[in-house]
DNA sequence: AAGATACATGCATAATTCCGTATATATTGT
DNA sequence: ACAATATATACGGAATTATGCATGTATCTT
C-alpha cells in the first residue's frame, strides 16, 4: 500500500501537439511469449536450447504421442524459433533464435550442461534414436 | 537395428527408485507466462513497472472500455503479479512481481522513465486522475 | 519390392480464453 | 439523501487454442 506514484513530469508536457508517441508494438512479443506460454513447448524448448534432440527423443521427454510432439514442433518451427535436419530417419531440431534463448534463460535460469530429464530405462524403452543408444558426439549428429 | 546395451551396462543402473530425475515444473512458469503473452495486459505491465497508475489513466492508454481494463487487472491481481491501493475514487495498481520484473526486462527492455503512452490531448480528454490533470506529487497522492 | 520405422499433416472436437454488455459497489460532492 | 464518478464483477457468446486420432510421406532394412 506504499508504493505511489513518484514521478512529476506531467509539468515536461508542454507541447501537446506532435510529441512522438513512441509506439511500442506490444503485439509482437506478446504472440512470441505465447509459444513459450506452454508447459510442453517450454519443455521442449529447455531440452533443445542445450542441444539439437531428435523428435522420438522429445517424445520420450514429454511422454506424449509422436503426433502431439510433432504438432508442437510445428508451431515453433513455423514462428522460427527452431529450425531441424534430417538424418536418416531421425530428424533432429535446435533452437535458432537467440531472443528466445535470452527469454528462456531469464524464465529458467541458465541451460545446465546435462539433459535431465530421460532415464537410462526411459530412453531404452521409448528413443531408439543413435544419439540416446550409441555413443553418438553432437559433431556427428550436428548440421 | 540398433546396438542394444549390455546386461552389465544395464546392472549399473540397479536402483531403479529414488533416481532424483530432477522434475523441472514447467506448470507454474508457463501459466504466468500466459499473463505476459497478451498485447494490452503486457502494455499494463510495462506501464505500471514503472510508476503506479489508476485505472482510468491505464483506460486511456489501452484505449480500451474500463470493464476490459478492469478484467485484465483482476487477471494480474489474482495471480499475484500486481497489487492495488485505493486513493479516494481511484485505485492505482502497481507491479510486485519481482521475477515477472524480471522478465519484462528481458522481453521489453530496461524500464524508461517516463511514461511515453500519453498525449497530452488523450490525457485531458480522458484520464481525469489527479496524477493526470494536477500537478500532483508523489507525496500527495500516497496514503 | 515389401515391410518397418520416424516423422508430418489434416481434421474434428474439447477446452480455454477473449471481450462486450449489463449491473453492482464504493466514494465524493451537493 | 441523491447524483455523479471510479472501479469491480457477472454472465454469455465469439474466437482461439489444445489435443486426440486417422492417415500420409520419406527413409531404411531385408
Amino acid at each position: 500500500m506504499n508504493q505511489l506514484p513518484t514521478a512529476q513530469m506531467a509539468s515536461t508536457v508542454e507541447s501537446p501537439v506532435e510529441t512522438s508517441v513512441e509506439t511500442t508494438d506490444y503485439d509482437t512479443p506478446s504472440s512470441r511469449l505465447k509459444l513459450l506460454a506452454h508447459p510442453e513447448r517450454l519443455r521442449i524448448l529447455d531440452a533443445i536450447r542445450r542441444d539439437a534432440e531428435c523428435v522420438c527423443h522429445l517424445e520420450a521427454l514429454l511422454d506424449k504421442p509422436q503426433p502431439y510432439v510433432s504438432q508442437q514442433l510445428r508451431l515453433l518451427r513455423d514462428a522460427g524459433l527452431i529450425e531441424d535436419s534430417k538424418q536418416g530417419q531421425n530428424v533432429y531440431y535446435w533452437l535458432v533464435d537467440n531472443e528466445v534463448r535470452t527469454w528462456l534463460e531469464a524464465v529458467l535460469g541458465p541451460a545446465g550442461g546435462a539433459l535431465p530429464a530421460l532415464t537410462y530405462h526411459k530412453r531404452m524403452i521409448a528413443c531408439p534414436c543413435p544419439k540416446c543408444n550409441d555413443e553418438v558426439t553432437r559433431s556427428e549428429v550436428s548440421v
